[in-house]
DNA sequence: AGCACGCCGACT
DNA sequence: GTCGGCGTGCTC
C-alpha cells in the first residue's frame, strides 16, 4: 500500500513548477491515483492549495518528518489537465525517465511571458500629484515605491512582468499602491493565432466509393463499441486525406475534438489549408518554429474550448482537449514519431493509449505502413483498410532498377547510369522536371564493394559493420570488431570503401554534364535559414528550375505535377546502415520517391540505381508490392528476433569518464543477470556508433525478449536500482524501447 | 505565487 | 529601542 503521493501544485510559476511529496491519509488511500485533484497544506502558513497527484510511491524522497498529509480530494475532476497528468504517468511507466521529464513533455512550458493573461499597470492620478507623491517616497526612503512611480510617470503604463522582474518591485508593493489608488491593474487576455484569416469553404467534398465505404465502416465499428485503432494503407494519391477530414467532421458534429499528427516536414501550408478551409478558425497548428509562448497559447485555447482541431507533429498529441473524439496519425511509419529525448515515447503507441482512455477513435494512415502496424493489423489488434487505387485511376509510375555493378563493368564510373542520363536528357528537351534523390542520412560509413556490391556484415547480427576512424570495423549491435579491409572478400576487387557523395558534389557534376539545366539543391545547408525549406520547394513547384537534388526531405509531401522523372542515385545507402529497420526504411523511401513521379496528367518514370538490385526491398519497390515486402521483412524480423516479433530495450549509459561508463554498464549488466529472467537475451555492453559526444563517453546494452511488459519490468527494477545506488551519481542512464534510429 | 524572516533607515 | 518597508528564500 503506497504511502506517499507526489503532487504538482497548481500555481503557474517556475519556482514551484516541480513535485512535492505528501502522505496519503488512510481514508483517502483508495481515491488517490495519478491525475486526481487534491487540496494540500502548503508553505509556512499551511494554507490549502490545489494540486494534482502525479505519482504514487512508497519511496520517501524527503525528510519524513517534514512531509505533510493530503487534506482532501477535490471530487469530480476529470478536467483536461488531470487527464494529461495521468498521461504523463503512463508515459513515465512505459518509457522510463523521471516524472518531471514526463510532465515536461505532456504539459506546456509555463513561462512568464507565456501567461494567458497579460497584466498592464497604469498610473491612476495626475502627473503633478504623482510628482508630489514621488518626492514624498524619496524623502521617506520608500525606494521600491519611488522606483515604480517614477517609471510609471515616464511610461504611463507598464506590463506587470517588467515591474516585478526588471524593476525588482514585489507584488506586495504593487498591491499596496493599487489600494492607495495610485495605480490600477488591467487584465488583458491575449491569444496568438498562428493561422492567417482565410475564407472558409464549408462545402462538403464528395467521396468516392472506397472513401465512403471506409468512413461508414469506421463509424459503424465505433457505434458497435469496437475500440480498436484503424490502419489505412493507402497509396500516394489515393485520397486518404478526404477520409480523415470526413471523420473529423463527424467527431466535431458530436461536440468532440480531433488531433491530427503529421510529420513536421510534411506540415506545409497546403496541408494546413485543406483542414482550415473545412473547419475555419477552430483549427490550430503547432510546430517547432513557434515560440514557447505561442505553443502555450494553443494549448490554452484548446483547454478553453475554443478549438476543435489541432494539427501538428508529435507534441500535438498532448493538446489538452477535454472531450477528445478522434486522433489521426498520418504517415504513421515516420521515425519522427519516436521521441529522441527522454522519455523516448512513440507517439503512435501513446495515441492508442490516449484514444482508449478518452474513448477517441484512432486512425493510422500510410502509403507504406510500418512493419509494426501492419503486423498489428494482421493479428487483429488494428482494423486494416486498403486504398490501393489512385484517384481518377492515374497510372502508377514505371520503375526501372539499374545495376551499378553492371555500369562499372561497362566502364561507366560516373554517378549516373546510362538510362538515367538518357531520361534526364529527354526530360530537359521537353521541359519537364526531374527530382534526384540521395539518401545520405545515417550513412555511418558502411563498407561496400563497387564491383560486386558485397557489403561487409557482422557474422553474428546480419547488420553492416561501420568503419570507425581508428581503422577498425565495428558491429554496433554486439561490439564485434575486425580490422578494415582493402580488397573485397567476395570478388577480390580493390574498388571497396565507404560510399561518399554529397548533394553538392552531385550538383556540381550535373552542372558540368547538363550546362543548360537549372538546378536547385535541398539539404541541411540550403534549408538552415527560416522557411528555406518551403522557399526551395515552392521555387521548384513554380518551375524555376529543371532539376531538384536533395536528401529525403524532397520525397515527402508536396505535389509537383510537372515532375515526370525521379532518380534515386544510390538506393543502397539506406540499406546498409547498421540498423534492423534498414530494409524497411529503404522500401519506404523508394516507394515515396516513386510516388513523386507523374502526379499530374503526365505519366512518370522512376530510376532506382543500386549495387544490389536483387534485394527484396528494391524488388518490392520496383513492383510497388507492399505485401510482398512485408512478408519477406517479417520473416527476417522473426528469424533474427527483432521487433515487432520480439522486443528490444536499449540502455544507454553515459559518463564523463570512460572507465566510469564501462563500470556502470557492467554493474547494470550484473543486476540484469541477477534477475535471472528466462529467454532474456543480453547483448553488450558495447560501444554505440558514436562512443564519445562532447567528452561524454557512452556504452549501450541491448536486451531482447519476446514480451514487452517483461522489458518494462526490467526497466522498473533497474530504475529503482539506479536510484538507490550511489555509483550512478556520476553517470546517466537512459532507456529506449524499440528504437527507430541506428545505434 | 504567497508568506515569513531578517535587515535597514527613520522616528517617538 | 521599535516600527514600517524592502529584499530574499523557501515551500513537501
Amino acid at each position: 500500500m503506497a504511502q506517499f503521493a507526489n503532487i504538482i501544485i497548481d500555481i503557474s510559476h517556475e519556482k514551484v513548477d516541480k513535485t512535492f511529496q505528501y502522505k496519503i491519509p488512510e481514508q483517502l488511500q483508495e481515491q488517490i491515483q495519478a491525475g486526481v485533484k487534491v487540496r494540500v497544506p502548503f508553505g509556512r502558513g499551511n494554507g490549502l492549495r490545489c494540486g494534482y497527484v502525479v505519482e504514487v510511491t512508497d519511496q520517501a524522497e524527503f525528510e519524513r518528518s517534514k512531509i505533510k498529509e493530503i487534506a482532501e480530494v477535490v471530487s469530480g475532476s476529470i478536467a483536461a489537465e488531470a487527464q494529461m497528468i495521468a498521461f504523463a504517468a503512463w508515459i513515465r511507466q512505459n518509457y522510463g525517465g523521471t516524472m518531471n521529464q514526463a510532465l515536461k513533455t505532456v504539459l506546456p512550458v509555463k513561462k512568464i511571458e507565456t501567461k494567458k493573461e497579460r497584466r498592464i499597470v497604469k498610473l491612476k492620478m495626475s502627473v503633478s500629484d504623482a510628482l508630489d507623491l514621488l518626492e514624498e517616497f524619496q524623502k521617506k526612503h520608500r525606494t521600491a515605491r519611488a522606483r515604480l512611480l517614477k517609471e510609471l510617470m515616464e511610461n504611463k503604463q507598464l506590463p506587470y512582468e517588467v515591474i516585478t522582474r526588471k524593476l525588482n518591485v514585489t507584488a506586495a508593493v504593487v498591491r499596496a499602491l493599487e489600494e492607495a489608488d495610485v495605480l490600477e491593474i488591467e487584465v488583458i487576455r491575449t491569444y496568438r493565432n498562428p493561422i492567417r484569416e482565410v475564407k472558409t469553404n464549408q462545402k462538403e467534398v464528395s467521396l468516392n466509393d472506397t472513401q465512403k465505404r471506409i468512413v461508414s465502416d469506421i463509424l459503424a465499428r465505433k457505434a458497435e463499441g469496437d475500440t480498436r485503432p484503424s490502419l489505412i494503407h493507402g497509396v500516394t494519391g489515393s485520397g486518404k486525406t478526404e477520409v480523415y477530414i470526413e471523420l473529423i467532421a463527424n467527431a466535431v458534429k458530436e461536440g468532440r475534438q480531433a488531433i491530427v499528427l503529421i510529420p513536421e516536414i510534411a506540415l506545409t501550408f497546403q496541408t494546413v489549408m485543406r483542414f482550415y478551409r473545412r473547419f475555419g478558425s477552430r483549427v490550430s497548428i503547432l510546430n517547432s518554429r513557434m515560440s514557447a509562448g505561442e505553443r502555450y497559447d494553443q494549448y490554452e485555447r484548446a483547454k478553453a474550448g475554443e478549438l476543435d482541431v489541432m494539427i501538428g507533429p508529435r507534441s500535438a498529441l498532448f493538446t489538452p482537449f477535454s472531450n477528445l473524439g478522434f486522433i489521426m496519425i498520418d504517415e504513421e511509419h515516420e521515425a519522427s514519431y519516436k521521441s529522441e529525448t527522454v522519455p523516448r515515447y512513440h507517439a503512435r503507441e501513446a495515441a492508442v493509449w490516449r484514444g482508449a482512455v478518452s474513448g477517441a477513435c484512432v486512425i493510422l494512415g500510410s502509403a507504406t505502413p510500418s512493419v509494426e502496424s501492419y503486423q498489428s493489423a494482421k493479428e487483429g489488434r488494428y482494423q486494416l483498410y486498403e486504398m490501393l487505387g489512385r484517384i481518377q485511376s492515374r497510372p502508377m509510375a514505371k520503375v526501372y532498377v539499374e545495376d551499378l555493378r553492371e555500369e562499372l563493368r561497362k566502364g561507366n564510373r560516373s554517378i549516373l547510369s546510362d538510362r538515367l542520363r538518357e531520361l534526364i536528357e529527354q526530360r530537359l528537351a521537353v521541359k519537364e522536371q526531374i527530382m534526384l534523390f540521395i539518401n545520405r542520412r545515417g550513412v555511418a560509413g558502411f563498407v561496400s564493394c563497387r564491383s560486386c556490391g558485397a557489403v561487409v556484415k557482422c557474422p553474428h547480427c546480419d547488420v553492416s559493420l561501420s568503419l570507425h576512424n581508428n581503422g577498425k570495423m565495428v558491429c554496433h549491435y554486439c561490439g564485434y570488431e575486425q580490422p578494415a579491409i582493402h580488397t573485397c572478400p567476395e570478388c577480390g576487387s580493390k574498388y571497396i570503401g565507404t560510399f561518399k557523395a554529397g548533394t553538392q558534389k552531385i550538383e556540381a557534376y550535373l552542372k558540368e554534364q547538363f550546362p543548360e539545366a537549372v538546378t536547385l539543391r535541398m539539404d541541411l545547408d540550403t534549408t538552415r535559414q527560416k522557411d528555406g525549406h518551403e522557399k526551395i520547394l515552392s521555387a521548384f513547384a513554380n518551375r524555376e528550375a529543371d532539376i531538384l537534388i536533395g536528401t529525403q526531405m524532397i520525397v515527402k509531401g508536396h505535389d509537383f505535377p510537372n515532375v515526370t522523372l525521379v532518380g534515386v542515385l544510390a538506393a543502397d545507402l539506406s540499406l546498409h546502415v547498421s540498423d534492423y529497420r534498414a530494409a524497411e526504411r529503404t522500401f519506404q523511401l523508394l516507394t515515396q520517391a516513386a510516388g513523386r513521379a507523374g502526379r499530374g496528367s503526365k505519366p512518370g518514370e522512376v530510376v532506382i540505381q543500386t549495387y544490389q538490385p536483387e534485394h527484396y526491398s528494391i524488388q518490392a519497390a520496383k513492383k510497388q508490392d507492399y505485401q510482398g515486402f512485408f512478408e519477406q521483412e517479417i520473416a527476417f524480423r522473426s528469424l533474427m528476433r527483432y521487433p515487432p516479433v520480439w522486443n528490444l530495450l536499449v540502455i544507454h549509459i553515459s559518463s564523463p569518464k570512460e572507465e566510469e561508463a564501462a563500470a556502470l554498464a557492467e554493474l547494470l549488466k550484473g543486476r540484469i543477470l541477477d534477475m535471472n529472467i528466462r529467454f532474456l537475451q543480453i547483448i553488450g555492453p558495447a560501444d554505440p556508433a558514436v562512443a564519445k559526444v562532447n567528452d561524454i563517453y557512452r556504452k549501450v546494452i541491448y536486451l531482447k525478449q519476446e514480451n514487452y511488459s517483461c522489458l518494462v519490468s526490467v526497466k522498473d527494477t533497474l530504475e529503482l536500482f539506479i536510484k538507490n545506488s550511489r555509483s550512478f551519481e556520476k553517470g546517466a542512464v537512459q532507456f529506449d524501447f524499440n528504437p527507430m534510429n541506428g545505434f
